[in-house]
DNA sequence: GGCAAGGGTGAGCGAGCGCTTAGCGTGCCC
DNA sequence: GGGCACGCTAAGCGCTCGCTCACCCTTGCC
């Protein structure tokens, strides 16, 4: 919180862009809405009501509820793919790298579970047009982290055997954190992000695990 | 396919145990169903429909639709914790034991995509009583892994600092694969099955990964 | 052949959905 | 200070939802 230049993930406010601030708001309680009861299952009027306004306040600002969902998929996932970004294209070996990846990238999706929950789970709420645009994201966030594994394994410090597929566990392996991940639960998002780091360093092999 | 007696996870025609021949169409049609689009989105009609039937006859055999969800849930959980129970109970070190539990419990879900979506995914449109039962089977699906993990700990075979942490994450990149795995994609289920093996192993740090 | 029982259907109920429209209050420009 | 663009609301449209009800076939027993 104090030093200005951490790892990747840091959090500027993360709807600031969102620039009328009646059309944030709205946002910010469709999050909340989709990731309590998902998409289809979220009505207008609910997601009105926690911006405080009346259901047709909504039409104002957005077109469909789909243009909702739409827009928070795409803000979060220029997100994640911005904090994989940060971290692969740092300094360091691909062993530090890949390790900053994978703890910032799951502390985002434990501290923002509620954003992370809607952008990982609800692709398949969205009309073809949106969804193809957001694959194209996800593809990128896959080409990040193989990237890393691959220069790990060029350099010889990991071991795999599958890049594609352990870059695909790596990464579900991360998603899948939006999913149990609890705030009240025992683990901080910190703790949670160093764990995890250790374990896909065990994952490709690298050295005994690096840090401890 | 041909032996008789393979590792857990056999095939024997999952709903087999619903006993009349309509109620066991339509909880099948609900699984697609809810498989494809999820709970909320998914009408009666297109239940019905799919097995069919007209709408009104699934009120003949399920007293609601969240009753369906229910019942999908418990057969599929109960098929999940059999599946595991039988590879951690069988013979052999914790490192077979955990490759073998791994390896079955993906096949399953890459396998039974569609099933396996609904029991992973669909656990919070499931009214209070019914999760509470869920949760119960969910806990014990944890404790079945946590076991062979704890054994190999025990025998030295395993190198966890973290066996809560990394029992969560074992079964977290299990039960992720009923998101992304794809019957039309590059890998096959028992690909998939011996990679997370693989890789789970050397997230315990068992030797040098064993088998291969 | 009569007839009860149970699986099935067509029509439709009340409710709630996403979204639209007519109109209202407010602040800014001139 | 008159006009107007803008943000917002109350009311409600057309539709579809989960679910019900009155009734109809088939089947098996006597």
């Amino acid at each position: 919180m104090s030093t200005a230049e951490e790892t990747a993930g840091g959090d500027t406010q993360p709807w600031g862009e969102v620039t009328p601030d009646a059309a944030r708001r709205l946002l910010l309680a469709a999050v909340e809405a989709f990731a309590e009861r998902g998409y289809h299952a979220t009505t207008t009027r609910d997601i009105a009501g926690r911006a405080g306004m009346s259901p047709a306040a909504l039409y104002i600002h957005y077109k469909t509820k789909e243009e909702l969902l739409h827009r928070i998929s795409r803000i979060g996932h220029e997100k994640a793919l911005d904090i994989l970004r940060t971290a692969s294209r740092g300094e360091g070996t691909a062993t530090e790298r890949l390790a900053d990846a994978v703890s910032s990238f799951v502390r985002w999706h434990a501290r923002g579970r509620t954003t992370a929950r809607v952008v990982q789970y609800e692709l398949d709420s969205l009309g073809p047009d949106a969804r193809a645009e957001i694959v194209g994201l996800r593809r990128q966030v896959d080409a990040e982290v193989r990237g890393i594994i691959e220069d790990g394994v060029r350099s010889g410090e990991f071991d795999v055997p599958d890049v594609p597929g352990t870059t695909l566990a790596v990464l579900s392996l991360c998603i899948d954190v939006a999913r149990w991940f609890n705030v009240d639960g025992p683990r901080t998002p910190e703790e949670v992000g160093a764990l995890y780091a250790d374990l896909v360093l065990r994952m490709v092999g690298a050295g005994n695990a690096g840090t401890s």
